[in-house]
DNA sequence: CAGGATCCTATCCGATACTG
DNA sequence: CAGTATCGGATAGGATCCTG
């Protein structure tokens, strides 16, 4: 079950206690629920995309913070990148295999959140 | 570009698109996601606890920070509170039913990267 | 177009001190 | 015990300019 981060820690005494640890799971966590790093992640669900796709449809998301977030998520390999070199030069980014995974339950969240908040005119 | 986000909220125009605008639900979303907001919501999800037991859960948090992420989870309602007027008073927090709801894909997107990272050495 | 480098501001956050 | 208030250093983050 999956329930009970406590648990399966008190249980299995070996596992990396995120909670009270600085584990890399914790980093990864701290990554993956960033503040920019959620949406480009959610982004990417639908379509692979490049630098200034993602920069419009992430309103208010300056480059700088596009380009760490991605920097972030392409060292964690949640995030893949292919450069194509041409004039100019394109960038396409998008889900590994695991950044998929990673980015359901955010999905999840994601759609809970809408569904509970009303319209919002 | 249009995402699989969208889509979900397709057909009804009207939803507001988390991704292009100020709207409550990114507010949220945001909270949720923030650093140690996810860590509480997770450390609940198997008991209610006591303020200083959060504080002892969550190797690292501040007094200052838990306090402060959970007004903020009180506010959203993602969290309960009850004060019991002892002496010494007592403070109890626990999920809400969509507290628990939420906190349900934060632990599977818990549980995903713990076990994909390496047992750590 | 896709970013790196720089500068500067806003905010985060911990430490400390104090209250009910 | 369960907080609030305040201060100061660290960090996040925006704006701008510049490069391949």
């Amino acid at each position: 079950m999956a329930g009970g981060v406590q648990d399966s820690a008190a249980g299995a005494g070996s596992r990396c206690d995120v909670l009270h640890t600085d584990c890399p799971a914790r980093d990864m966590v701290d990554h993956v629920t960033s503040r920019w790093g959620v949406w480009v992640l959610i982004s990417l669900r639908s379509n692979d995309l490049r630098f200034f796709e993602l920069r419009e449809g992430i309103r208010g998301i300056s480059e700088k913070m596009l380009a760490q977030a991605l920097r972030l998520l392409v060292r964690d390999e949640l995030v893949w990148r292919r450069v194509e070199p041409t004039t100019p030069p394109q960038v396409t980014y998008g889900l590994t295999g695991f950044g998929r995974e990673v980015s359901e339950p955010l999905t999840e969240l994601f759609d809970l959140i809408t569904r509970r908040l009303p319209p919002a005119p």
